[in-house]
DNA sequence: TTGTATGCGTTATCAG
DNA sequence: CTGATAACGCATACAA
């Protein structure tokens, strides 16, 4: 910055003016100055910026886990928004272990980041920690899960009721053995799911059978060991409802390590319907979440409150919408006509 | 710093070395110092830190794009050992354009990142960006693509290899019409895969039709449009050679909707084995590319470079591998055995 | 409109 | 071993 100042022949003060624009400089001396800068390549550092302002461009994005499928989506969303408005983003993946998102939160605050976006571990103790850090002056935007007794903005997808209409649909296609796999309870979307389910029962009076609720982990693994335990289980349920997709794929892959065939011996939905849930065999019925606008919602949100609004806490809920596939089978003879066209529709999978 | 050293009662610079151990201090003030810190909360500033040192503990990552599902895992590996190093790492989407890459490379050079991973967009401007990164005093390594003429550290996975056991495996199984959807082929990793598989069909004296060579993007899109030309060509190509996952999920998109069935009608082979491979109708024969495992080579490759190894610049080639699954057909009669096997299990699938 | 000077929170040098 | 103190590069209050 000297540098410049000198071959500008101005002041320090006033290239910083003229970087700022936080002062009318004449046009001459901006000139120089912009040229002194263009020819020096100067990068004005933001590590002694974000001292002296006590604020630097830095998001931190804190989430559990980048290989979940899911995620990708959002934090693109977030990261486009973001560039666009020249904040940049650091990324926190938390395993959805609380220790380690409190370390990530104590860590970073240290650099001073514009804002937080976090898709939280959802440990109550954290609604403590994050409020503390919005209470320091910096804005934080929870996505995807509201943790206990949050207050601040937050956004999300409509859980229960896509849930609902998966359970409804399922319903609809003659199914009364109903089974769930359920996202970890800790959790608020996955009690939202659950809930979605248990509501679409309720409304239509089948009963639920307590053993037909079983509760994984969100991932592939804990999925296919909650299907293993359903499948073989007297009566057997017709049908299962995986709250995610990964765990759809666990449902999947124990049915065919049993010899079930999905959909005539079991019919399967899934959350999330993530990009290959098309490709699936076959082709998966999945509840759709908007995840790159999840995204950009939550960043844009961000962005306002970093430039100062005050506006009420908002909580945003974006739609989820159901997609039919293969993988439902209708057990009702009333809508049997359904059934050719599922089949052939299989075979030209293969 | 100044109050924990008021109620420690020592200087200031006594509280910098117990924090960084950089001078021996009489145990009792360091006790004191300790207490000090932990009942007043004290995190050091980052920022001036970074400032006065010269570097920060952020590693900066640059790479195409996280919502391609390759990706992830690589990220995910440099995150778990940077975490482990507490390294902190912002993450940066070019969508391979060298412009975004530029920006991304200036900008946050002046937060003094400890060290940069790239997944090149392959520009060769790119390259003396890099270098001068490198230049500077910031160590740099490459991961997934060589740049032109980059000299530096790199770990990169046995593209040719892979891709020439996958067509050595699909002239195995009788086929001779043969087409390739590459990558763009100013990669580095998709001319590799492009060579691999030349040179299995040299071996094998099975001549290429240029034709049958389609330039595509990496992306399920463009993949799915080279197929759709491929698939009208007489005569058909009895096997596609999709240089990704991605592509070949493109290509079964584009075959289900001529009315072609996979494998029986055209076989296809893809590329990353990725997650779901597995789980697609049929499931994919590909090559898989230990992801996690490249980031977490690379990220020590650098750490080692940041703890100041003065070692020759690596270059570590981590190897694929072919899993087999049930997209490849078998035309050649002496193979025909194997063909009931994959019938049923096509069967079970569904 | 422009220049000067102070301090942001650390580290590191150098006396003591 | 410990304490002053000078940078690090910038933004800003204030003086000119």
């Amino acid at each position: 910055m000297r540098q410049i100042a000198e071959r500008a022949d101005v002041s320090i003060g006033t290239v910083s003016h003229v970087v700022n624009d936080t002062a009318k400089v004449r046009e001459k001396l901006r000139q120089r100055v912009l040229d002194a800068i263009r020819s020096l390549g100067y990068q004005p550092s933001q590590l002694a910026r974000g001292l002296r302002r006590n604020q630097t461009n830095i998001v931190v994005m804190i989430m559990p886990d980048i290989t979940n499928p899911f995620f990708p989506a959002v934090v693109r969303g977030v990261e486009d928004v973001a560039y666009k408005h020249s904040l940049r983003l650091v990324l926190c993946n938390t395993d959805n272990d609380p220790g380690k998102e409190t370390s990530y939160l104590n860590e970073l605050r240290s650099y001073r980041p514009a804002g937080w976006l976090v898709i939280p571990a959802a440990d109550s103790e954290m609604t403590a920690q994050l409020r503390s850090a919005a209470a320091s002056g910096t804005p934080v935007v929870c996505i995807d899960r509201q943790p206990p007794g949050w207050k601040g903005d937050v956004v999300l997808v409509a859980n229960e009721a896509g849930s609902h209409s998966a359970t409804q649909h399922l319903l609809r296609m003659g199914h009364r053995q109903l089974a769930v796999i359920t996202g970890p309870l800790h959790l608020t979307n996955a009690v939202e799911r659950l809930m979605g389910f248990k509501r679409a029962l309720a409304e239509a009076k089948v009963p639920i059978e307590p053993e037909y609720i079983q509760e994984a982990q969100f991932n592939r693994q804990s999925g296919y060991q909650a299907a293993t335990r359903l499948l073989r289980m007297l009566p057997r349920p017709t049908a299962i409802f995986a709250c995610n997709d990964l765990m759809a794929m666990g449902v999947l892959h124990a049915a065919r390590e049993l010899g079930l065939h999905c959909p005539e011996d079991v019919s399967i939905v899934g959350f999330d319907d993530l990009d290959f849930a098309e490709f699936t065999a076959p082709a998966l019925t999945s509840v759709h979440q908007p995840g790159y606008q999840l995204g950009t919602t939550a960043a844009r949100l961000l962005l306002d409150r970093i430039d100062g609004s005050q506006a009420p806490a908002q909580k945003i809920t974006l739609p989820s919408e159901l997609k039919i596939r293969h993988s439902v089978a209708s057990l009702s003879p009333a809508n049997s006509p359904s059934k050719p066209k599922r089949r052939a529709e299989a075979v030209a999978l293969r």
